[in-house]
DNA sequence: CCTCAGGTACCGACCGGTCGGTATGCTCAT
DNA sequence: ATGAGCATACCGACCGGTCGGTACCTGAGG
């Protein structure tokens, strides 16, 4: 049957992905990727330069999606509480729906050479810097309570959600959308302004 | 297996700490490790019976150090909050003076042994279960709010230290003390009890 | 219709280098 | 003299990457 274009390097890509989650990069050999892929080494190396590339190829089209999505959320200008709450839904979503890819980005980024980290550094500080003006601009219009520092609350949000592949089980009780609740309610308490008649 | 800790061990250790830490296990030598601690192989497999014992020394001492230290603050008995937040930032103080052992601790685990990786699961359930135990039957006595499980908020805590080495930076312009308080006063806002009429 | 040139996709045996680990022996302190 | 504490030389397995080759498709010329 006609085969689409880039069905074998897909393959070799979600085979690696699903190995260096399990073993790690280093201890993951090429030989098994291309067997994990019903392929052999020409292929991979036919497709990409060299492992390194494999590695580069998973975090990019990560960060590709997750970037889409904060833009999205961001451009449709919602109040502050809804844009952080939409964020972190989102990113919640897509990170339980790519763990395996998460947790290799997360264990395996200082891995990349110094021009791929260059770039993957730009593109994190522009999530980092997008999320926190959202929060910072909610801080000056009273919105958000400024006891906490836009950016420690965005480490903090950031860090869970990288944190989730370490304890997220597929197959465990909660949805992903109910955990990305739950972790934005809990966000958005930390961010809630004091009320004049609450005593501290 | 690490016998008598003697000078030239804990040189060893250090440096295979800062080493992996910096290039990650698998892609660290035993060489490069013997050359920063200026010994030879000989002195490295007299005291380590392999690599991977290197490894786990460093997690044995880590996780050692934080059980003792949440033991001791579950033990003084303090209402809820203050355990809560003596708990996070002796962690956070742990963690910050330990960067380099938790770097490695987070990306590395996975290349336990079937062995010492359930015992690693164990202390670490332990330690989570203390955590929650505290949090859940503050949140029955009505001392925390119930909006969200104990789990996720144990959860949401732990992660954000165990993120803590990828931004934090020790000539930075927050002591770890402050930083600790900054993501206590987060997570005690996010169980604080609920007033009337809040919305999301 | 057939042929052949050229391009793409893939195969798999092989190589050079590396790395964890070991064998052996020396040197002190006890 | 005996064992702990190391040094040095070395090995065998393994691994990323290569490269000459194959199979198939496409299309132009005959």
């Amino acid at each position: 049957m006609a085969r689409r274009t880039g069905a074998t390097s897909e393959r070799i890509v979600g085979a690696a992905v699903r190995l260096f989650a399990a073993k790690g990069f280093d201890a993951t050999t090429v030989q098994e990727v291309v067997d994990a892929a019903s392929v052999t080494k020409g292929a991979l190396y036919h497709y990409f330069g060299s492992k390194d590339d494999l590695l580069f190829e998973i975090y990019r089209s990560l960060i590709g999606r997750q970037m889409a999505d904060l833009d999205r959320i961001v451009a449709a200008g919602h109040d502050a509480a809804t844009t952080v709450r939409h964020i972190l839904v989102s990113l919640v979503e897509t990170t339980a729906e790519s763990v395996d890819e998460t947790a290799v980005f997360v264990r395996e980024m200082h891995r990349l050479d110094a021009d791929r980290m260059a770039s993957f550094r730009a593109e994190r500080r522009r999530y980092h810097e997008t999320f926190r003006a959202v929060v910072e601009q909610a801080q000056e219009a009273g919105e958000f309570s400024s006891a906490v520092p836009a950016d420690t609350a965005v480490l903090i949000a950031l860090g869970v959600v990288n944190q989730l592949p370490t304890w997220y089980r597929p197959d465990g009780p909660k949805s992903p959308s109910r955990l990305g609740e739950e972790i934005a309610d809990f966000i958005l308490a930390g961010l809630r302004p004091e009320r004049p008649d609450v005593r501290a």
